[in-house]
DNA sequence: CTAATATAGTTGTTATCGCAACTAATTGCA
DNA sequence: TGCAATTAGTTGCGATAACAACTATATTAG
């Protein structure tokens, strides 16, 4: 099934490394803004960008959201907690379940953050005409589904 | 500077973060192939991807190819070392600088994995057209190029 | 009604990452 | 020549990640 191709790989081509580099690159230069304004790492933004979208959602509802696993989300939101970004109560009906809200102070900061993020994306998108814009926008959906359908012989 | 834009903020169509969770799904699908037939971290091949290409090369210069921080490669070289997949000795003009190769098991496997990662691509391309492909390509490139410039506001 | 199953969330473990400090060798230049 | 600065590589350490095991609650089916 493997294709004859010759037998050398340049890395720099391949487009799983590059889309590697050009997500750590992208991500790299948030991660830095979130990290030096707002004491954030990208999770923790992440989790509180969900929250910023629909107040009330249960961790793991944050979990499914984000992509990000459950462990992970538990103890990034201890420091959410702790820092008063984030609040919780056990939910009435389901006492397993906990309902996440942004507090105050959290929601100041989400406020101050989301228009720093929108500048950061239009900056990065500077570099498409308009149409190149929706194009790439649609490509990388595409290709974001179709990736999900792939399954590697074993 | 900021923009008035609405105080919500979409993850999901978010670039930066869709760029990342479209990373970590190729990522995932190839590491998953990488470990299960060949026990190699993603780290591991890209290291003998470089070595495979550049025969010689110096940790150094294998950090700067695969953008991988040079702690991160000394201590995967270590484990590649002990494999027996590549080998390496002091370069005599300069005692500070090791010169890598791939061993004889390293080729062999190498070339097994090249014609796997081609396939994968190719697997990966095949929801675009060709005219499409080549688009994503340039965009890719283009966009990975921009990022390095941007500066954001302190 | 109750036993099995499923779900929400936490915690333990291990591996990896990223930064900075460190050693050793080399280069540059006063 | 000899000392400061640079470069190659390793190591220490704190933060974060993935995965599995675990607790507690809720649901379902016999």
């Amino acid at each position: 099934m493997s294709s004859s191709k010759p037998p050398i790989l340049t890395l720099e081509r391949f487009l799983p490394y590059r889309i590697s580099t050009l997500s750590n690159r992208i991500s790299g230069i948030i991660a830095e803004t979130y990290k030096d304004k707002f004491a954030l790492s990208v999770t923790e933004w992440r989790i509180m960008a969900v929250l910023g979208e629909y107040p009330g959602a249960s961790a793991d509802e944050v979990s499914v959201k984000t992509q990000i696993e459950k462990s992970i989300i538990s103890r990034a939101l201890q420091k959410l907690l702790t820092r008063h970004l984030v609040s919780r109560e056990v939910d009435a009906n389901d006492r397993r379940r906990q309902n996440l809200t942004l507090t105050e102070t959290g929601i100041d900061v989400y406020r101050e953050i989301v228009p720093v993020s929108y500048d950061y994306e239009q900056l990065l998108l500077k570099c498409f005409n308009k149409k190149e814009q929706a194009m790439f926008d649609s490509l990388v959906d595409r290709l974001y589904e179709h990736a999900a359908t792939i399954e590697l012989p074993r």
